[in-house]
DNA sequence: TTGCCGACTGACTGTATAGTCAGTCATATG
DNA sequence: CATATGACTGACTATACAGTCAGTCGGCAA
């Protein structure tokens, strides 16, 4: 179907022309031109910009998670699912490097650092933020609290995690408080989700 | 000093707009007018619209770790400073809620639902995406692998840490693997970071 | 050969808004 | 009182861009 062909067409373009310039900078214009076609046509499938930078995005999500379940589906073994799912995620992500970059990174922080090496003042205070809860974790580890492990990692992953409780309750998916966040959080980050009466899978411990 | 009053009277005007509208609908004839100041006089303190927003965003920023740092610095005990880190993050990002919304949502999820209840696809994409990894760890727990916890919880924190590295990398900010990532990610997730010859701090175990 | 159809084009229009600047006003100074 | 200074104003302009539509083109059918 031509239908069909063409509107994964400008999808596409319309990908690569987010990765490059930020929705900011996203103009139909612009991806009429990366698409080769006239802007007219783009208005024969899509009525409106806003639909067509929302069915990019929805298309971008989808090959995503489609893939990532289809790598999943191949193992059995409830945990080698989890480590599976994470490889996956972690690899196909960075295979889609330019849509994600768009799709997670605009406002954020790339678009402190609007095009190139401009040292960005932004980018800056996210990273003084990160160090902080990297020393103040690091203090726990010297001082035998926490098990020696890489505390970059962890104060990534914990302000990343801490941004994703955040966003569910922003987006009214939690009826959850502040502080019963905070205490979930704290137990999934001091102890981990492995079962210690469970002796299965040695390869993984530690 | 009138110079630094003025120049935060208009950045907080920006922040109460950009919450309202989102940096979308930001207009600096909104700034003006929710500043109670005529648009010229905005150009008296910053000379394009991209530098008021990007100062806005510092402030904001700013602002918000400040208080983090001192809610932290109150403390002593390194465990109890990651406790009252992660509480106070939590807390403060509840408080300031509508900056951060449009900060960190606005092109992610909320422009899929641009302004209020429309039923959004983009978001049931996400939430289709956090359910099957909530699923996929919640076999394990079934299986006896993993220890009984709230796995709605871990999965959206297993997701937002791994866009965090996804974000480290694509900034250019590590130069791990993929896989080498997923390797850290596990861990952490399956064994926490609590160091198990310590035993001072049993109000922490489960 | 002629006429029709539907995909496609790109110059054009309307509008929103970034950024300007001649002018006002209030206060300070001689 | 006259003059100067500088913060502030808001009508104005210039521009970029979303969205339109009259027209082109190639293929197909009568």
């Amino acid at each position: 179907m031509l239908r069909e062909f063409r509107v994964r067409e400008i999808l596409d373009a319309t990908c690569r022309v987010v990765s490059r310039h930020g929705f900011q900078g996203a103009t139909v214009d612009r991806v009429a031109e990366e698409a080769k076609i006239a802007k007219g046509t783009i208005y024969l499938y899509f009525h409106k910009k806003e639909e067509l930078f929302k069915a990019a995005v929805e298309q971008g999500m989808e090959n995503f998670t489609n893939q990532v379940r289809a790598e999943v589906k191949e193992v059995s073994a409830p945990l080698e699912k989890i480590v599976c799912l994470v490889e996956a995620v972690l690899e196909l992500s960075d295979t889609n490097r330019d849509f994600f970059k768009m799709l997670l990174l605009e406002r954020n922080l790339l678009a402190a650092s609007p095009d190139h090496p401009e040292a960005s003042h932004t980018l800056d205070l996210y990273l003084d933020y990160i160090r902080f809860i990297e020393e103040t974790l690091q203090e726990a580890v010297d001082a035998g609290v926490l098990r020696q492990h890489d505390t970059e990692a962890s104060a990534f992953a914990l302000s990343e995690s801490m941004r994703g409780c955040f966003q569910q309750r922003a987006l009214g998916l939690t009826a959850r408080s502040a502080s019963e966040d905070a205490e979930i959080l704290l137990d999934l980050l001091m102890h981990g989700v492995l079962n210690p009466n469970y002796n299965g899978h040695k390869e993984l411990s530690s």
